[in-house]
DNA sequence: GTCAGATACTAGGACATCCTACTATATTTC
DNA sequence: GAAATATAGTAGGATGTCCTAGTATCTGAC
């Protein structure tokens, strides 16, 4: 008897190819694609995240408070208000009056009045939160931007293509 | 004098391409293209979760509760330990007790005991489940996979180019 | 056979996100 | 100008993810 070589393909190692073979058997087709897309993404989104969150930890910050401090870093003033925050992070409200708690409690940025609408409040970097976003950056550039694990062209490809994307639901 | 045409170059609109700009004034060059991917990738996770949780709501399950469904449906004998779960849809064990306990709330799946191992769980879709798995999947084809407004070639592109980033980690 | 180390699951807690109010202040309308 | 509407921010709650710990059970080494 020859040796044990399964007459039935066996099962990809691979759970999106698996899942994607599924929808095609199911009469799915013409989704298949998008949902192994979509999918995709979102373990993609998973596992970056992740890396990122384990190079941020040593500074105490999450990824989401992270992008809060470089904004305000990257704004002339180093303060904004926290509406303006919450769009262009495209996140809700609420979520940015968690973030800046933390941040004020960890003393990177401070809540002041602004100046001219009394509804609204500044959220404005402290030193310490400015030399901590500079450090954080140099840690996530060496670790996890300068190389993702994705060859230049895909990386080029991604933000092209993810850029149609947001285009197409108003990011910009 | 000409028309207003601004001596500067105006902020683009796009927030991602504006990080990207800052990052090579920054001196940040070689990670700005890593950086602007990774941003793009969190971004394009939250545009498509939101989508797939507006077609969800009506059927009563998030996406993560969705995946267990069908992981399920797809299983021979429709039933599966927690742990299997947990290794196929990649997320921590406790994610799959959670998500667990609401389903089997809802009646979509029961928990029985494992054959043969008394430490493990078996979880086993109910007939409810199935019908809700089948009639959410109907929706999700129909109104977010079937067209995901990305071009078809940016969808394979997608799944290639994260394929070979899974890959890399060790998904598969 | 026993005991140490692995494995399966749950409990409790930290964070992040969203949603629905609710309050305070601005703006618009008539 | 006063009332209706819109906007900024916070509070409280639901869900999902992860982590650490703790219990029960299995496996393997001696």
């Amino acid at each position: 008897m020859a040796p044990m070589t399964p007459a039935i393909p066996r099962l990809a190692a691979d759970p999106i190819a698996e899942a994607h073979r599924q929808w095609v058997a199911h009469g799915w087709a013409p989704a298949a694609d998008g949902m192994a897309a979509i999918t995709s993404l979102m373990r993609a989104h998973q596992i970056f995240l992740a890396r990122v969150e384990t190079v941020l930890r040593p500074f105490e910050v999450s990824f989401a408070r992270y992008e809060v401090l470089m904004l305000l870093h990257f704004s002339k003033r180093g303060a904004l208000p926290m509406r303006t925050i919450g769009s262009r992070l495209q996140v809700h409200q609420t979520s940015v009056t968690n973030a800046v708690d933390r941040l004020e409690a960890a003393s990177l940025v401070q809540r002041i009045p602004h100046p001219t609408d009394r509804r609204a409040t500044l959220v404005e970097l402290t030193r310490t939160g400015r030399v901590l976003a500079e450090k954080a950056t140099d840690a996530l550039n060496a670790e996890v931007f300068t190389d993702t694990g994705l060859s230049p062209r895909a990386v080029n490809e991604v933000i092209k293509t993810l850029g149609q994307l947001r285009r197409s639901v108003g990011d910009f």
